[in-house]
DNA sequence: CATAAATAATGAGTCATACTCAGCGAAACT
DNA sequence: AGTTTCGCTGAGTATGACTCATTATTTATG
């Protein structure tokens, strides 16, 4: 049968892939053994080489599974035909959440972008988990919900950038999660919200000046 | 002579981390060999341990001098009496020109806050250097020119996140440095400042209403 | 079903390298 | 000058990633 054959081969890979993330997480990078990890998939040490041509290879392939698994996880999270701003923060929200849980490899994907001297490379899968970012925004643009003046690469930058800061600082510090981070961060982007005086749906100056005031209220009383 | 005695150490123990920096600089952390960073520095291999007890402790010295001399460039780079906004942009271009001139050791410090499995460390040079942005938020604050309820430290990861993460994509696509990373940070920013229909210098709701709505021209005309 | 061929798994052995330490040399003190 | 103290040295050790000759298992063949 071989089927079952081909299903024996992948049940290993992933038995290694799995005792390594967790021996990855519980030790670090250099603390984990490759015998451990061996002694962990029941696997001699000699047949992790058979899948894996280094310990580095392994660590790639385990950081890679974690952000696929990510990606998964985030497309799930997102309520389909909600408001960019719903989305937004449900997306937010399992990120940060999800950084906070699973710290230990998202500080360990650096390494996987690191070998030797060669320059840090960009990681396909995190470029896949990116594009649900993206694809949020993008669809407030074309949905007019969002001016397009500005590139999509430095809001999304603010978005990634704050989030893993937070997580960062919020788990070296051994503070709990907090919830306000998502609020300001999302707050911060109504700027990019269409509300201009030249609006097509506020062609009335007097309309307009109501509407940037309401606009106002609600950063006011946000703050 | 005791002092020179004391200069012979402390020049020796410079030469060993300005060695240390460099090679991990050009080969990465773990293709750097210890024999080679001794050789640079003109010391017995032996040497390098009666300075620094691991490789690792080598690493965190290296980081944290990395840390310090940023710190001073920074405070170097602020013209004092100017005003929060002018500052910000002031930290906000050195720090990452800083991140993408220097990447190769920004990117090896999350190396000196893994050991083992025990859980990542506060880099005590980081807080330092992150006091730098207080101190200008802090300034901000209490002379009325930020409004005061959003924690400071939420702010901080806005900025520290989002330029450290636009750094590494620019370094990792080899793209050139955009100073509209800057711009769009500290456009976000202005949702900081005090413009408010109960602001004490705005009790005439009129003149709320006009800057407010200059307050929107503003934000109009850059995007 | 027996047997051969191909493929997968094993773990003792190799090798690279971080780290040690017994011995050496130079400075400081008497 | 002798003695003690201190820093330096680099050959040697220990560790852990990786190899490969051998063994086991699966698949192909008559």
């Amino acid at each position: 049968m071989a089927d079952t054959q081909r299903q024996r081969l992948e049940a290993r890979e992933e038995a290694i892939l799995i005792a390594a993330t967790t021996l990855f997480g519980e030790s670090g990078v250099d603390g984990a053994r490759m015998a451990e990890i061996a002694k962990r998939a029941a696997v001699a040490e000699g047949t992790i080489y058979l899948y894996y041509k280094t310990k580095h290879d392994l660590l790639e392939a385990v950081v890679d599974r974690f952000w696929r698994e990510l990606t998964a996880g985030a497309r799930q999270a997102i309520t389909p035909n909600e408001t960019v701003s719903t989305q937004l923060r449900e997306l937010a929200t399992y990120h940060l959440t999800s950084l906070i849980d699973d710290f230990k490899i998202v500080d360990i994907t650096s390494r996987a972008r690191q070998w030797h001297s060669k320059p840090s490379r960009e990681l396909p899968q995190i470029r896949e988990y990116v594009r649900v970012f993206d694809d949020i925004i993008q669809r407030g643009i074309n949905s007019g919900e969002l001016e397009a003046s500005t590139p999509i690469w430095q809001i999304r930058d603010v978005f990634y950038g704050t989030l893993e800061h937070s997580a960062r600082t919020l788990v070296i510090r051994n503070q709990p999660i907090d919830m306000g981070i998502i609020d300001n961060l999302l707050g911060l982007f109504d700027q990019y919200r269409v509300v201009s005086l030249n609006d097509a749906g506020a062609k009335d100056s007097k309309q307009a000046v109501l509407q940037a005031l309401e606009n106002i209220e609600k950063q006011v009383s946000r703050w």
